[in-house]
DNA sequence: TTGTACTGTAATAACATTAATTACAGAATG
DNA sequence: CATTCTGTAATTAATGTTATTACAGTACAA
């Protein structure tokens, strides 16, 4: 997770957030990141398939909140944005016919769901309406 | 940290403590990871830097651990290695001009600061020697 | 005292991932 | 029915990561 899927999903809902309701356009949006408005609209296609926000094509359209940022926990745009482990992978595969190589993988993916889990349990504790309170 | 570093970092020092003293090397650890005998030296040269190994040149040279397995935390690991917010950062620089471009970089520094805590106070409760051992 | 087996490190190339851009079809509005 | 927007695919550009090559320097051991 050394990209800014994380960063730009939690700046597009606090932006919708603080919007109350109103559509705010891909154009808009990436004004305020700076960044390209596909970007803006990929993010918000995959946010969309989470459930997290909605949208409306054609004139005056754009997206909105799918439900009270109150209800959306910031463990949700974690899970909305996560494609790999928290604390990375090697590339290779280790050797087999060493004690470590064969095993590590194993011990790591446990290490990490532990982790983890601890990461998301405080995550889970901050709403969107927390995190974009701050603005006011 | 989308990079394998942390993995990599984890899989030395577990061969270490498991060599229990006797210089282990580049090339016979990476014939574990499975990756190449320089990537091994720049990852021990860095974990020496911290203090964590010790290598000694020359023939029948190698690297072990520079002090008990017991006292080396996987936290100690991680900040060995870490390089980058836990969540990622967007490249650009935010809107100004936007209430939320402008402080957004200050409340997501604040986040990851408490996030990143939790991470790294689970990891201050793993020894070296509590992974390795799994290996038994 | 010299060959051998290592480390340390720099420089470069190969590869992978991420973001930006271009392009355009389709939807909704006035 | 022109305009303004979304949705999405395809491509290019930029960046980040790992592998490779090269070689100087160190320690050992015959």
């Amino acid at each position: 997770m050394n990209n800014g899927r994380f960063p730009i999903s939690l700046h597009i809902l606090t932006l919708l957030a603080r919007a109350e309701g109103s559509l705010l356009s891909s154009d808009f949006i990436a004004g305020s990141i700076n960044c390209n408005p596909v970007i803006v609209r990929k993010e918000i296609s995959n946010l969309r398939s989470c459930g997290l926000v909605e949208s409306k094509e054609g004139k005056n359209g754009g997206a909105t909140l799918a439900k009270p940022a109150g209800n959306i926990l910031l463990s949700d745009i974690y899970a909305a944005v996560r494609q790999s482990s928290l604390l990375g992978n090697s590339r290779n595969t280790p050797n087999p016919d060493c004690a470590v190589g064969r095993d590590i993988n194993t011990h790591l993916e446990n290490l990490y769901a532990e982790v983890e889990g601890v990461l998301v349990n405080k995550l889970h504790g901050i709403s969107l309406a927390d995190f974009s309170r701050q603005f006011d």
